[in-house]
DNA sequence: TCCTTATTGATAATGATTGTCAATATGGAT
DNA sequence: ATCCATATTGACAATCATTATCAATAAGGA
C-alpha cells in the first residue's frame, strides 16, 4: 500500500540529477528554489525510505550531517570518495564484506552492520595539488 | 602554556578505567554520579583536545553521536563495537588496508584514507535480547 | 605572593533530525 | 465516476547533541 505521490518524485529526480552526496537541508532548500512546496519533513521522510529500498546510499559527513546520494548500482555498496571535490565513486567489497562478517561472528557479535568508506584525493584534484 | 587541571585528568581516567567507546554525555554523566562537579563542556573540550593529541580515537556511531576512546594500542587499527551497550573489540584488518589501498590507487586516487568499523550487538547483549 | 590569562561551567544558542496531528490526496472498492 | 479507508503530507513544536558566551576561577611563571 505504497502510494505515488509527486513529491516522492520530486526527491527522486533531484538527488538522481544531481549525482554527488546532498544533505537534506540543502536538497530541500533546492527544491523551493525551484519552485516546489514540498514539506522538509517529507524530505527527510522520503530520503530514509529511498535508503530502505537501496535505491540510495547514505553517510555521514566528518561533521555529523547526513549525506544522501543517488545509486547506480544495485545492491550493497561501498564509496570511494574526494575530500577535495566531493566527486564520489561507487565501488563493490566483497572481500570486506565477507571479513566484516566474519569478524563479527569470531567474536561473538550478532546483527552485523558496517561503514567502509575511502577517502582520497580524485585524479583531477591529485593532478592540481601537485602543480 | 597548558595547564594541568584535575578536570582533564579526571576525564583521561574515566575514559581509560571504561576502556569502551562512549559518549560525551555519558562520560559527564558517570562523573556527575561519582561526585565530580566537572561541567559538560569541559567534558566536550578535553575530548576533544585529546583526540587531537592522539591520546584519545573517535567516531560516530550509527545515530551520529560522536563517541571517544582511550586507545592502547599506538598503529592503525578498527573496531567492533556493540551498538547497544558499547563494548568494544579492537581488530586489525591487514586484508582490508590493503584492499584499500588498492581500489584507491585502481581509481586514480591518492592519499587514501579509510573508514572501516564494525557495529553489532555483543554476545552479551545478543543473549538478553533474544531472551 | 602576585598577576596574567588559560580554563572552567552555568547557561543560552545553534542546527540537524524527529514527533505531532489536522488536512489532504491516493488507489482500491463499489 | 464516486466513495472511502488510510497513507501521506507539511507547518510547527519538540528533542538532543554540540558549540558559543562570558563572568568567575585557578594554574603556574615571575
Ligand atoms: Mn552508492
Ligand atoms: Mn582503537
Ligand atoms: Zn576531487
Ligand atoms: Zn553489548
Amino acid at each position: 500500500m505504497k502510494r505515488n505521490t509527486w513529491q516522492r518524485e520530486a526527491v527522486k529526480t533531484a538527488l538522481s540529477e544531481r549525482g554527488d552526496f546532498v544533505s537534506a537541508q540543502r536538497l530541500h532548500a533546492d527544491l523551493k528554489q525551484a519552485g516546489s512546496t514540498i514539506g522538509l519533513a517529507t524530505v527527510y521522510r522520503t530520503l530514509t525510505d529511498l535508503v530502505s529500498a537501496d535505491e540510495a546510499d547514505a553517510l555521514q559527513s566528518p561533521d555529523g550531517e547526513n549525506l544522501y546520494r543517488a545509486c547506480s548500482s544495485e545492491g550493497h555498496h561501498h564509496h570511494l570518495i574526494c575530500r577535495n571535490c566531493g566527486h564520489t565513486e561507487e565501488i563493490s567489497a566483497e572481500a570486506v564484506e565477507a571479513w566484516a562478517a566474519t569478524v563479527a561472528a569470531e567474536h561473538g557479535f550478532t546483527q552485523p552492520r558496517h561503514v567502509v568508506d575511502v577517502f582520497g584525493l580524485c585524479a583531477t584534484c591529485s593532478a592540481a595539488t601537485s602543480a
